[in-house]
DNA sequence: GATGAATGAGCCTTCATTCAT
DNA sequence: GATGAATGAAGGCTCATTCAT
């Protein structure tokens, strides 16, 4: 018998997310990423359950790679503000080198499918960065307010500004994003 | 005659927000929407050239009504943070109060339809209070950064948090809100 | 509007019979039920909730037909004997001459779509038939034997004679059929 | 090895007959018993030419099985009466305890597949007893009848009776089936 | 012999839209 | 203006069968 060809299965994967990127997250049905991956629309169900593993699937790995990225080099030993501040620069590298997986997430996390992934599975890859929040708020180096605040002032500025649909005329430049994690500190810090 | 014709209009406005609410974007096509509007489908293409008109047409309409509620009682002559951060507090008001409209502009912002609407259109409603912010910045009360950047770490912060699919922890109490503003303004002042 | 057309509904079941006659039961898709009946595939689910409920309705209105022929002229004061012969010829007359509604509901019976069609609702119609034998067996004239063995004994053996793919040898001649009506008889008389 | 073989295949056999039962012929696809079976889909191909195949086969074995079960111990040399009636005794017997293999026949009967069997290889199985009706018939023990007209009364009404499907309320106790055949016999018998 | 991967065709159903009243 | 009927195209998915190991 054949064997379960892994690169068949990333490239359903590679054809979903570029498909999402040209025509949206609502026109990309299973047959047309079949076609663009270069198989069966069958195939597709071999390595899936439905659509929605597909899809699903495809979401998790990709946040896994960010992650991934984003934790790359984080250092607990390094002074807090640096420690945070390298992550959001990581965070910057990753989307803007890989667009089309951050404009999958962003349709895919603000749509129903969002609510079937395990939120713990991917939060718990960023452990340590949490940690070093608490322990800047413990030494008082940080403002004391609940984590979703101080992560939200944090990180989701860059994260969105990062994202040409919302923000067409910001340009990403090293000076900007800089600037930015500079201010994502002062709204933290105590 | 006329009035008769907004509210059947409304209705299927009001239908097509309360399905993409409860079975998402993805899922909510024109039939269903009639039949929760009360209406013939058919009559949806009296008021709407096609899908997409109805579903642009149902974003502007809410994004209009959201300016409206930011820029409630924007005061250019109180003290700049107090008047920034007075439109803070009214994003998050509305918002919370009308989370459904919320959920379905976050669900159309981040699809295909988005690149359809005419982002100025909606931008120009907030013209005094990106008349402000550059005043600040003018009188060096704001840091001198791109004014994508700035509004970035006033307002995104907030509009996050106040979204329960990505932050099911938090809780939105005005104790939160205020220490959000807070960290927003000493994100961007100088 | 255009108003629901009743003759369209019926091409659609005349299509189901035929189809299931030349191709048989598991080979007939609503698809190609739709393309012998002239219409497009989603106007069968205008008339039918679903291929269920096309094929059950079918399967209903053709037995009800059945029935109506069975019970025609059907005559309690009559001889026992005279008036549940006379049903039994009915029989033969109807499905010799049906003989394409007769293999659609061979092929339905022996189906699990079967399960969901309510028997009641067609046994009712063959009450004055069921009670002559009732009464039969009360007046002694037929055999005191469970109901379904004397039906069984009755009309069973025609009901399949006239099936050519069960007898394909069978010539169903008056003669023939009136034999085998008086063999049904001895069976059940006392 | 070659007792590995038949396993294998008797096991398709039943999974086949399992599941059409389970199912019905129409959703019984070739994947489903081949799990059902504990075998690939591909092996199916090597025992069996196509699905067609495999259905036709399933079906002779299983009339095989039941001409052998009905013919056992059959005795010309007894009575005429007498050997007749064991066989529907036979007949009942062996159906009432294998309900499934019963059921696949009928779905299978009454389908398009039918018509690819050869009658003649199962029906010269049951010669010692079709040369009993026909001497019963010269010797005036039997009414002269066509052959088809005699089977049909001898031998229908019980093996219709036994079906639940058709009969959900007759219950086939040893007293039931006795009075049966004696009105087989009744209706044949000169 | 035996397998699981692989497939194009087809399944049932719903889609966005238009027609006829 | 308003409607339900009507539709070809497409939806997600499974089919019977073959391939490569």
């Amino acid at each position: 018998m054949r064997v379960k060809d892994e690169i068949k299965q990333d490239a359903v994967i590679e054809a979903t997310v570029a498909l999402v990127n040209e025509i949206g997250f609502v026109s990309s049905s299973v047959s047309k990423i079949a076609k663009r991956a270069g198989v069966s629309p069958a195939t597709i169900y071999i390595y899936f359950k439905n659509k929605e593993d597909l899809l699903v699937s495809t979401y998790i790995q990709i946040k896994t790679c960010l992650a991934q990225a984003i934790m790359e080099n984080f250092d607990a030993n390094l002074p807090v503000r640096d420690a945070l501040l390298q992550a959001g620069t990581n965070l910057y590298a990753y989307i803007s080198s890989h667009s089309e997986l951050f404009y999958f997430t962003e349709q895919f996390a603000n749509s129903p499918y969002a609510d079937l992934v395990n939120r713990d599975e991917i939060e718990i890859q960023f452990k340590p960065l949490f940690d070093l929040i608490q322990y800047g708020v413990d030494q008082k180096i940080i403002k004391d307010a609940p984590f979703e605040l101080l992560f939200a002032h944090l990180y989701l500025p860059i994260f969105s500004l990062v994202n040409p649909r919302m923000h067409p005329d910001f340009k990403a430049t090293p000076e900007n994003i800089e600037l930015s994690m500079n201010m994502a500190w002062d709204a933290i810090k105590l």
